[in-house]
DNA sequence: AACGTCACG
DNA sequence: ACGTACGTGACGTTG
């Protein structure tokens, strides 16, 4: 019997989009996605490969209304449109589907739906075996013994598929496939928005279309009383008749859509095979070229994937002055460990030879390799080799490349997994490669049998003598990279130094007094323990106060106070919404004080402890240098870099932070950092003098928006400028100032528009950077950092304007994060050239933490006074106040 | 896994 | 008519 198979086009691009978003997202160099493309055409191929089939067609939603909007304008109505990065793909999967000559079938006023169940009903009819590919469960209404409906499930990474058809629907439902039109009337949908009838879910309308069959019968069994339905449930059902039979008529798919396309169209047909050769050269999709040969025609450029020979050695080889390697390493349970990893031995590639190196006594080796200084250390996340290396007294010297912030640097919104850079940069599958590895592990089976852990040993040798070689690969692709977009010093001058002081940070860590933390922990308690009571009483009842879903109801259904804001799933019950209605209910000021002492106890007494080394007795945080967008450090286990200091209580917490004995902390901020790089790439007139004279910024804004003499500033506009001042280096939007200084967006438009006027060359910086983001596709930092922006070119008008914004705030904040990048590595250089004692525990954006014995204390601020006022050169002085004190809570 | 919330610069 | 300030990370709840 000749098959045909039926796409649901929409439904599956979104399976796929979903699907292997998670994981990793596919792109192609310009930054355009590809994952939903990809993952269209696998699941495609697949059935291609299982069915056989002599006919195929692929029906696409088209935009606007359809008939079941004209019946209900509220159909869909919930659902938000795609998001962006699937909808740029929707017109390439159709070009490629045309290229392979795959029958597309759209139509206005119908889905996907209709179009896919009208060609089943009319195949099924010309005795063909339909098999229709839908992501959606709607569509087993259509399912008979000669039409199957198939659906991708995926588990645990693995896209499998199920089979339906009117045997499996009725073993699954106990229902006839047409039934489940009537089971969906009653139930409603939420994801379509129907309705359905209240009260009424899955299980219940099952169970009554087993009894009665249809909706019709139903009402029809009601009306005569013949009917065994009680209570509140046959109340529903009787007063929405109207809408179970509306629900109905929506959920059921329309068989009978004009459609001229005649069998012969549909036909499966050969590719356009150049044709899409070239969109899968674009869209970089190597696996799908070599898989259908589509290279054959040309140069055999034999992609054939080399074999990787792995020399096992307890000598060091050649190396040329470079060592490219991989540490092969496993997870150790030592507690004491910072980072619990051991090395086992460690992958060399050099002179076109892999090698693998361990031996008994491996750490001797590794310290002769890591910390001769004439050797330039290549590989892949050093800070985290820096620290494994520390771990067992070795300290890393030379450091040159690394393939991570290589990659950061080229492109800083990306992801940076070696096989997922490797892919990007190389165009190498390293999934494929292993896999042909594996053959000569298959032969090695046969002939001598290995135990488990031997083959996987052997595997893993093989694996990171891969990303050696592959090291060596990158650093020439993405220098060459680097150097094309200037960003190559940057990469040298700034980033790669970097990775030593954050792997210092993270080594060196921070103390903090247990006892003291555990006294604040406590004190936390039993004051919660008191308010829990207390909200309980005032509430009239005990409900989960953390949950926002329970918190919600009792505050706006319970009391019936007023609703400030609404969240996406319900009542907002934010500070900000919990401040207006202090007046309002007495038990508000206690969750204010319940939330704050919540979050203090839970994320930063209870969050912290987990993390004290019991050895160091410090928190040796992680510093990531390739997570931002704009260039700064992220901090994670935990996150110092937002330890609370704007709140007396909160910034309590400080004080349990302490130098070491003999020690002092040693804090520095830059002061208004990102205004004096905003006034000195904008050299904003009034600005730069401001900043030259010393004057008080946020005052001489408040001049100037408020149009008065500078003496006359009250506080209040004062603190109104400094928002503005704000508000102006995140990219401003009078909506956005409005809600931070709650007054009328109005108002805020004119603080807006009067501040531009007087610093006439802020605005001038603003659109043209813009400008210039828009013709580029991308805006730099001082120091050459570039961020792309692909949200300009968005259809979607909220992400160009994110993106607009983006533009504006990623020079300032970037600009700012580089300077003191730069600080930190010179205050870093300087204390190693002294020889000195004193550490860089900490850095929070603009502020540098260091600890120093008693005796280094003095010069050790006017190490970092001088190097981070001497950073770089702006049109404005840079300013750094330096303070010391015995605990982090006492440096002002 | 996503959301709401809240801590920081 | 829509829904917004930039950049982060962690926690608890809920689906």
């Amino acid at each position: 019997m000749d098959k045909l198979v039926l796409i649901d086009g929409n439904s599956i691009m979104n399976r796929a989009f979903y699907g292997i978003m998670g994981s990793k997202m596919l792109t192609t160099k310009d930054g355009k996605y590809t994952n939903a493309i990809y993952g269209f055409l696998a699941i495609m191929f697949k059935i291609l490969e299982d069915i056989k089939p002599q006919y195929i067609a692929v029906a696409f939603d088209l935009k606007g209304p359809t008939a079941r909007h004209e019946m209900y304008k509220e159909y869909k109505a919930n659902r938000h449109g795609m998001p962006d990065e699937l909808a740029q793909q929707m017109p390439i999967i159709k070009e490629i589907l045309k290229a392979m000559n795959i029958d597309i079938i759209e139509k206005q006023g119908y889905e996907g739906d209709d179009i896919l169940g009208t060609l089943a009903k009319y195949g099924e009819k010309q005795g063909l075996d339909v098999t229709i590919l839908s992501g959606d469960r709607d569509t087993f209404q259509l399912a008979s013994d000669n039409i199957t409906i198939r659906i991708p499930r995926t588990k645990a990474g693995k896209t499998e598929t199920e089979d339906y058809n009117r045997k499996k629907v009725i073993e699954e439902y106990g229902l006839e496939p047409e039934q489940l039109i009537e089971v969906k009337a009653l139930q409603g949908d939420t994801s379509d928005n129907i309705p359905g009838v209240p009260g009424i879910g899955p299980k219940t309308a099952i169970s009554l279309i087993q009894k009665y069959h249809t909706v019709d019968e139903l009402y029809k069994k009601i009306e005569n009383g013949e009917d065994d339905l009680k209570g509140k449930q046959r109340e529903n059902i009787v007063n929405n008749k109207e809408m179970a039979e509306l629900s109905r008529k929506l959920g059921e798919i329309n068989t009978h859509v004009p459609i001229e396309d005649t069998l012969e169209q549909i036909k499966v047909e050969e590719w356009d095979k150049a044709k899409v050769l070239e969109i899968f050269e674009e869209l970089r999709f190597n696996r799908y070229i070599e898989r259908f040969n589509l290279k054959e025609n040309e140069t055999q450029k034999t992609t054939k994937i080399e074999k990787i020979d792995v020399i096992e050695t307890e000598e060091i080889p050649e190396l040329n002055g470079k060592l490219f390697y991989y540490l092969d390493t496993v997870t150790s349970n030592n507690q004491e460990q910072i980072i619990k990893k051991d090395i086992i031995g460690i992958s060399i590639y050099s002179n076109n030879k892999n090698y693998y190196i361990t031996s008994q006594n491996l750490n001797e080796k590794l310290k002769e390799l890591f910390e001769n200084e004439q050797i330039e250390k290549y590989g892949y996340n050093l800070a985290e080799d820096y620290i494994i290396l520390k771990q067992i007294g070795i300290t890393m010297k030379n450091i040159v490349y690394d393939a991570k912030i290589a990659t950061y640097i080229l492109n800083p919104t990306s992801k940076y997994d070696l096989d997922v850079i490797v892919r990007d940069y190389l165009e190498i599958d390293n999934d494929e490669y292993m896999q042909a590895q594996g053959v000569k592990e298959e032969a090695n089976r046969q002939t001598s049998l290995f135990d488990e852990g031997k083959q996987e040993e052997q595997g893993n040798k093989i694996k990171n003598s891969i990303y050696a070689k592959e090291i060596e690969q990158l650093s020439e692709v993405t220098l060459k990279k680097l150097q094309e977009a200037g960003e190559l010093e940057l990469f040298k001058n700034i980033d790669m130094p970097t990775v030593e002081v954050l792997a210092e940070m993270q080594w060196n860590g921070m103390y903090l007094d247990v006892q003291e933390l555990d006294d604040y922990g406590q004190e936390l308690k039993t004051r919660l323990e008191i308010l829990t009571q207390e909200i309980y009483e005032m509430c009239g009842e005990e409900f989960n106060i953390n949950s926002t879903k329970q918190l919600g109801e009792i505050l706006f259904e319970k009391l019936r106070l007023p609703v400030v804001k609404k969240t996406k799933n319900g009542y907002s019950t934010d500070v900000d919404v919990l401040e207006k209605l202090k007046e309002e209910h007495p038990v508000i000021e206690k969750l204010l004080e319940y939330r704050q002492l919540m979050k203090l106890n839970s994320t930063y007494v209870e969050g912290m402890k987990p993390y004290i080394n019991p050895k160091t007795k410090r928190i040796h945080s992680f510093f990531h240098q390739t997570i931002t967008a704009t260039g700064r450090i992220s901090s994670t286990e935990p996150n110092l870099q937002n330890i609370p200091t704007r709140f007396e209580l909160g910034k309590q917490l400080r004080k349990v932070f302490k130098p070491a004995e003999g020690c002092l902390y040693i804090d520095a901020d830059y002061s208004q950092i990102e205004l004096r790089v905003l006034a000195s790439i904008s050299n904003d007139e009034h600005m730069v003098q401001a900043f030259k004279h010393g004057e008080d910024i946020h005052k001489q804004a408040a001049s100037k928006v408020f149009n008065i003499p500078i003496e006359e500033v009250t506080k209040e506009q004062r603190s109104s400028a400094k928002a503005v001042n704000f508000g102006i280096v995140y990219g401003i939007s009078d909506f956005g100032l409005g809600e931070q200084l709650n007054i009328s967006r109005k108002k805020a438009k004119q603080y807006i528009d009067q501040y531009l006027e007087q610093y006439s060359g802020i605005k001038q910086f603003m659109s043209d950077i813009v400008e210039k983001a828009k013709e580029q596709g991308y805006v730099e930092t001082l120091f050459k950092r570039r961020r792309y922006i692909p949200e300009l070119k968005s259809n979607n008008y909220m992400v160009r304007q994110f993106g607009q914004r983006a533009a504006m705030n990623t020079p300032i904040q970037g600009t700012a994060a580089d300077i003191m990048k730069i600080a930190m590595l010179h205050v870093l250089k300087e204390l190693k050239e002294k020889k000195m004692k004193a550490k860089i525990v900490l850095q929070v954006h603009d502020e540098m933490l260091i600890e120093a014995p008693l005796d280094e204390v003095e010069e050790v601020k006017t190490i970092l006074k001088n190097n981070m006022e001497n950073a770089c050169k702006l049109n404005v002085p840079l300013i750094a106040e330096v303070s010391e004190a015995t605990n982090w809570y006492d440096c002002k």
